[in-house]
DNA sequence: TTGTATGCGTTATCAC
DNA sequence: GTGATAACGCATACAA
C-alpha cells in the first residue's frame, strides 16, 4: 500500500534509481531505447509518481506560486481572476498556493511569511479592486508580480485594468449616438485608483469633443449599495437642463440610475442612455433595458499576471513587461443606449 | 543572501542541530531553560525560518490541503466557499492548493493525481453547484470532505446546503402572510440536486397546510438568464385564477418573475409576493423592490467542510461527522413579500 | 551507457 | 540534557 519510489521502479526493472531519474526526467540522451522503454513500462506498471517534495528539496524549486489577495468575498468578481491565474499555472505544471487576506492589518505580511517558508517559486499579489499595494519590500527577492494592484516597486510587472482607456472609450459610444450633454456618476474618495482613472477618461473623451470638462458628481461618503447614485442621478435629471446620457462608474451605480429614471416616469433609453462599468455577473444583463457596459478584464489579467511571473521565473521563454501594464476593458454593449431625444 | 538554515543558528550558539530542533519545536521538555532561551534569541536574530519542504520530506505531512472544484468563475457565490476554506486552513496553520478544473472530462482525475503527488495530507472536493460527484475511487485512500457536493462513498464527509429545508421554510414565510394560492417556478432537469429538493421543500409546505400538491411550473430546456422564468411566470399570472405569490427557483428566476409582473402591470408585493434563492451578490438587495430570498451558506459550508477535514487528519480535535450535513440556508428578509391582495 | 556517492534541510532514534 | 547519525525520496557530478 506504501507509495512506489523511484527505487522500486529501479529494482523492478533491474537498473539503478540514477538511470530511472535519468529516463524520467530525459536527462540524458544516450540511454538505449530499450532501457528507456523497460523503465517506462515498469513505472507505468506499478503507477509510479516521482514525490514532488523530495524533488523540491534537491532542485530547489516547488514548482508553486504563491497568491495573496486581500478579501476574496467583497466582490464578485474575484473569480475569474483566480481562475485565469491557476489555469495557466496548471497548464504550465504548476500549482498555486492561495491565501485571503480579508484586509487585516498585518495579515499581508504574515502571509507573505509563511508563502516564503514554503519556498514558493513566486509571488502573485493581487487587490480585489484596482489600488497600490506596497507589496515590494515584504517578497523577499523572490519573483513578483502585481494582480489588480500597482507595486511600489516601479520595475515590478503589475497588471491592472486600462480604466482610463475605457473611460474614454465609453464616453465615446455615448458621443457617438449624438449625446452632447452627459454625465458621470462616480464614486467616494477612497484608495481605489479607479476613480480617477475613469473620471480622467470621462473628461478628456469630452474636452476632444469640445465639449468642455463635464459634469462629475460625487457622492460625499461611502454607501452600501446603489443608493448614493440614485440620490445623485434624482437630482441631476430632476434638475431643467438635465443631461440626456449617464455614465456610472459602476453597475451598481447604474442601478442607482435605473432606480431614479424609474421614480421620475423617465424610460431608459428613449429619454435617457446609461452606460455602466465592470460588467458584473447577473447584474447587467439582468436589469431592464439590459445594460451596456465595460467589462473588467479579470480573467485575462489573471492569465497575463501569471504567465509574466512564469516568465520571470524562466518557465516560459520570453520577457516579462517591466512596470505597469493597462489591459483592454471591452464594451459589453447592450440596450441602454439611444439617440438623445430630439427636443425638450 | 542565502537563507539561514537550521544548521546556521546551531552554529551560531553553539549547539548542535538536533537540539535547535528540539527547541524549536517544542518536542523535549527536559532541555534547560537557559540553552533554550540561546537557541532561540539565536533564531530571531539570524530570521531563521524553517524549510518547510524539508520538514514535510521528513515527517510526511505537508500541512496543505489540496482542493478541486469544476469551474471557479460561472457561478459568483463560490468566492465565499473558497474564502471559508482558506479561513480555517490558514487559522490552523494549513494552507490549500487550489485546481479549478473547468469541468473538462477527465481534468479531475488529473487534478487530483497532480495534487496527490503534491503529498497533499487531504482533499476538499468541491461543486460551484450542489450535485453529485465521484471522487471516493479517485483520492487513493487520502481523506476527502465533499463541499457543495455528494460523494459516491456513503461514508464521506460532505456538507451540501438543506435546499429541502430551506424551500420549506421560504413557502412557510408565504403561508404566514396569508398566502394560499402558491406557485413554484422550478428549473430545467439538470444533474443539480437543488431542484428536486426546493421542489419536495415546496411541496411538503403546502401539504402540511392542507393545500395540496401545488403548482410548480418547469421549462423545458435550459436558458441562460431569467429569460425562461419570465416566460412561465407570464403565463401563470394571466390565467383567471392565477398565483398570490411565487417561490422561485432562484433569483435569476425571481428576476423573471420581477420582468413578467412589470409586464401585466403587477405591483410587487401588493399584487405578488415573491421570494427567491441563493441571495446573489447585488442582485437580491439591488432589485425593486428588494427580494426576500433564502441565502446559500457558502462560507459556512467551506468552513465546516475545512473543519470536517482537518479533524480528519488529527489537526482539530472532534470527529468529522460521516456522510452528508445538511447546513441550513438562513433567510434574508426584504421587501418582496406582502399578504395576498383581499381579492380579486 | 550505467552505477556510486553525495547532498538538499529537516526530524527522530538512539547513544553518551 | 545533548550530540552524532540515519533516514525522508530524489537529482546529479563523477567514476566505472
Amino acid at each position: 500500500m506504501a507509495r512506489v519510489r523511484l527505487k522500486d521502479v529501479a529494482a523492478a526493472c533491474g537498473v539503478s534509481p540514477a538511470t530511472v531519474s535519468l529516463v524520467l526526467n530525459e536527462a540524458s540522451d544516450r540511454i538505449p531505447a530499450t532501457t528507456i522503454a523497460r523503465v517506462r513500462a515498469a513505472a507505468d506498471e506499478l503507477g509510479y509518481t516521482p514525490n514532488t517534495v523530495a524533488r523540491s528539496l534537491r532542485t530547489r524549486r516547488t514548482h508553486t506560486i504563491g497568491a495573496v489577495t486581500d478579501t476574496l468575498i467583497t466582490t464578485a468578481s474575484s473569480a475569474p481572476m483566480v481562475q485565469g491565474a491557476l489555469d495557466v499555472a496548471w497548464r504550465h505544471d504548476h500549482l498555486v498556493l492561495w491565501l485571503g487576506t480579508e484586509d487585516q492589518p498585518d495579515h499581508l505580511r504574515q502571509a507573505i511569511a509563511s508563502l516564503v517558508a514554503r519556498q514558493v517559486d513566486g509571488f502573485l499579489v493581487g487587490a480585489m479592486y484596482h489600488r497600490r499595494l506596497p507589496f515590494a519590500s515584504l517578497t523577499q527577492g523572490i519573483p513578483t508580480v502585481g494582480l489588480n494592484a500597482v507595486s511600489d516597486d516601479p520595475a515590478a510587472p503589475c497588471f491592472v485594468p486600462d480604466d482610463f482607456g475605457a473611460a474614454h472609450a465609453a464616453v465615446r459610444l455615448l458621443l457617438d449616438h449624438g449625446h452632447r450633454r452627459i454625465a458621470h456618476i462616480s464614486e467616494p474618495h477612497g484608495d481605489g485608483l479607479a476613480r480617477q482613472l475613469r473620471v480622467d477618461g470621462f473628461r478628456a473623451a469630452l474636452s476632444e469633443a469640445g465639449l468642455g470638462e463635464g459634469r462629475v458628481l460625487v457622492p460625499p461618503h461611502w454607501h452600501e449599495g446603489s443608493g448614493f447614485a440614485e440620490e445623485l442621478a434624482l437630482r441631476a435629471l430632476d434638475a431643467p437642463d438635465r443631461p440626456t446620457a449617464i455614465f456610472a462608474f459602476n453597475d451598481i451605480a447604474a442601478i442607482g440610475v435605473y432606480h431614479a429614471a424609474r421614480r421620475l416616469g423617465l424610460s431608459i433609453p428613449d429619454d435617457l442612455s446609461v452606460v455602466g462599468f465592470d460588467d458584473y455577473v447577473n447584474v447587467a444583463s439582468e436589469l431592464y433595458p439590459k445594460l451596456t457596459t465595460m467589462a473588467l478584464p479579470h480573467r485575462r489579467m489573471g492569465q497575463l499576471a501569471t504567465e509574466a511571473l512564469l516568465a520571470r521565473l524562466g518557465v516560459l521563454d520570453g520577457e516579462a513587461p517591466e512596470g505597469v501594464t493597462r489591459v483592454a476593458c471591452p464594451p459589453v454593449v447592450r440596450d441602454s443606449i439611444a439617440p438623445p431625444p430630439r427636443d425638450r
